[in-house]
DNA sequence: TAAATAGGTTTATAATGTAAACCTATTTAT
DNA sequence: ATAAATAGGTTTACATTATAAACCTATTTA
């Protein structure tokens, strides 16, 4: 794909792109901002973090909101990074 | 995903987008020039033209070039409304 | 104290992408 | 004349992925 620059398959699925879209704006979320906003389920959310957080793109941390569990999420510099890969790539594609 | 609009999942994948993205800049190709552009497999190719025939995104003509089978592929309206909306969908994304 | 809610994770299944194997016919080499 | 290579694909098998259903633990409300 000489024009065609491969996609990184870890960005190119609608429900990553649209956490890593919202990571980007607001540095910082938490688990259930993220269901809400990309209206995910729970397990598919859960499943698609764990990718990213995998990767290296984002960093995950659990603690406690009052008494409750809260995992909240957080880009970095290497999701950054390939997001600004895929997104130079894609233009190929859609121009 | 009220401000991530659903990703048609059959434009969503990157060979296929690759195929609409060349067949809506040359209007006509043949089986042969898409699989040396997007340098994929044959057998990729194929079973990724079937799919597009089906959602009528494209047509598919089986004719002869000489004596040896030819394959030419043509976008249809229905694929260029889909690509468009697909591209505008994505923006909210990746902006 | 039973039932609902919060905040997730695990697991099972369905859908998808991909290449390998295959097929038919044609051309080239021996 | 026959074998091997090439052209132009299709079919099939396999691996990966996406997704929701089921589940889990704890908390709050009825």
């Amino acid at each position: 794909m000489s024009e065609f620059k491969p996609l990184d398959p870890l960005l190119h699925s609608q429900l990553r792109l649209a956490v890593m879209s919202l990571l980007l704006s607001v540095e910082e979320a938490e688990f259930t901002f993220l269901k809400e906003k990309t209206e995910s389920t729970a397990g598919n959310l859960s499943v698609q973090l764990d990718k990213l957080e995998k990767s290296g793109y984002i960093q995950i941390e659990k603690s406690f909101k009052g008494k409750r569990p809260l995992t909240t999420c957080k880009i970095l510099p290497a999701g950054v990074k390939a997001f600004e890969e895929y997104v130079e790539n894609l233009k190929n594609y859609i121009n």
